[in-house]
DNA sequence: CTGAAAGCGCTAACAT
DNA sequence: ATGTTAGCGCTTTCAG
């Protein structure tokens, strides 16, 4: 820095003060001072940097797993463009995970912590507020709107016969009651979460002596299944039925079933604006972006 | 440091020595400043360390999408089991990228660079060059070997008969006329990357007068495509057509099909270990991990 | 084997 | 608006 400083005929200071856009420096000043700066290929040392000022230039991204590779990539791309470099751990299974928490590797290194883990134990958010930086979180997500706007899309085609294949033991009859819909007991059934579990779950739901018209899914490998099992059957997608996949990813894109999918770059960028605002000092809470549907060839007007 | 160091009657350099295992301190010194500096919740500050030492600590990791997330989780794992924070930048799209590169906004800041992106340009590798410190690539994929695996496990189920459905005009009839099988020009067929393509696939092999026993695609898509059209026309797979998928991911691994995966995990790894070699001033070039056969429901003995 | 002293390259007060 | 002066918290000679 000092070579620039002499380079430009001013001291280190103001250097300093010009590269950062700190206020105090001339317009002409900080002009001249970039540009003989980018000439020398001068880049300020951020360890320098963050030793002197305390500031540190980096968020720690926490990644459950890398799957959602969009949310990773929205939180990254957001994180740069408000100049904060991006240390990476990923917390892949609970051995990796204990040992992070453990050691909590942070102390010092970051400026704020971007938790895309979506289940943190009380424990772990506790460590985490331990490290007195601002923190966000990327949370689980709530299915309850995602299988409203599913309702929603179909019943705008018309359909009233409306199926659900759930994981775990949810249930979403007020979603359907709410949408003018009829509750039919064996029109909701649970499924594991795998291909195999959507084809057994076209069983159950079309054997009946009314079929429902139409079939919201959660997860890409149920929505696949019941796929290729109604195709198998003999069936029609969407002319005998119509399919809606929750969050199913590259599985029902590939195919071409309509999903509510959710939107994964622009959770990442909505966390880092609200960890942004916690940098600032200010606590702007804001509702993450919604689900959106995306029209495929799955869904149809009701035959 | 000097806290830790006055708590346990030594000095900050002999407590510095005895944190990073450098020689010149008793082993009953280092016990015990260890234990000490643990019990006060010490740890070194990176920034200060840097600084003085030179070392920076980190390694920038460059990864052109993070679809590929094994590989960008098994390279965090290595690197962080080595000591080494990870730098994330995510080279989204052409603009992000040249971004990157005019900026190289790397210097001083990371000890080595661990490019994921598969396709760097000549530019782009030097201009990474020009940063003066270790650089290890992940190397595009070439799927010769792959197809010969492939090839290899449907010739051992007795298959004589094989297809490939290929990307780009690539061509591997040496790898069919080494391992003794018979090369039939309209067995070999280039298809869109997609579903629908590897639907129409089908078409232009099994109409023929002699439809091959065993399939070998490119692309979890297109084995998707294939599948789905063979079952809809009829034809149970593996019994009447053994199908097998080249590197096709989640998506092959959900409908059951066999493939032939890039071990991506793996790769990550190898990669580091070339890096830290490269950081230790050595040059220990390896291989890199073979693709591997996964067997699963899509094939089977032949006839 | 250990300690003292001199920076590493910056930023932040304090001057001017 | 700019320059000067102290460090930031370590690591590294160099002594002892």
């Amino acid at each position: 820095m000092s070579d620039v400083a002499r380079a430009a005929g001013v001291s280190a200071a103001t250097v300093s003060r010009a590269l950062r856009g700190e206020p105090g420096v001339s317009e002409a000043t900080r002009r001249y001072v970039t540009e003989v700066a980018k000439r020398m290929r001068y880049a300020i040392a951020r360890d320098a940097s963050s030793l002197a000022g305390g500031r540190r230039y980096a968020v720690a991204v926490l990644a459950a797993d890398v799957g959602r590779g969009d949310l990773l990539a929205g939180a990254e791309g957001a994180l740069r463009g408000a100049g904060y470099d991006v240390l990476l751990y990923v917390l892949r299974d609970a051995d990796a995970r204990a040992r992070f928490f453990e050691e909590l590797p942070l102390g010092r290194r970051v400026d704020g912590v971007l938790a895309l883990a979506p289940d943190l134990a009380d424990a772990e958010v506790a460590a985490l507020a331990s490290l007195e930086v601002p923190v966000a979180r990327v949370r689980e997500d709530d299915l309850r709107a995602s299988v409203r706007t599913a309702v929603d899309h179909l019943v705008g085609l018309g359909h009233r016969d409306v199926a659900l294949v759930l994981a775990d033991d949810e249930s979403y009859d007020d979603v359907l009651v709410a949408a003018g819909l009829e509750v039919r007991p064996e029109w909701t059934v649970w499924s594991s979460p795998t291909v195999a579990g959507g084809e057994q779950a076209v069983d159950a739901l079309l054997d009946g002596e009314r079929p429902p018209t139409a079939v919201v899914a959660v997860g890409g490998e149920v929505a696949l299944g019941l796929l290729l099992r109604l195709r198998r059957d003999g069936r029609e997608v969407p002319r005998d039925v119509s399919l809606v996949a929750l969050d199913g990813g590259d599985l029902v894109r590939a195919v071409g079933v309509t999903a509510v999918e959710v939107a994964w770059r622009e959770r990442g960028e909505h966390a880092v604006s609200a960890l942004l605002a916690g940098l600032r000092g200010e606590e702007a809470e804001s509702e993450p972006p919604a689900p959106r549907l995306v029209v495929r060839d799955s869904t149809g007007p009701v035959g």
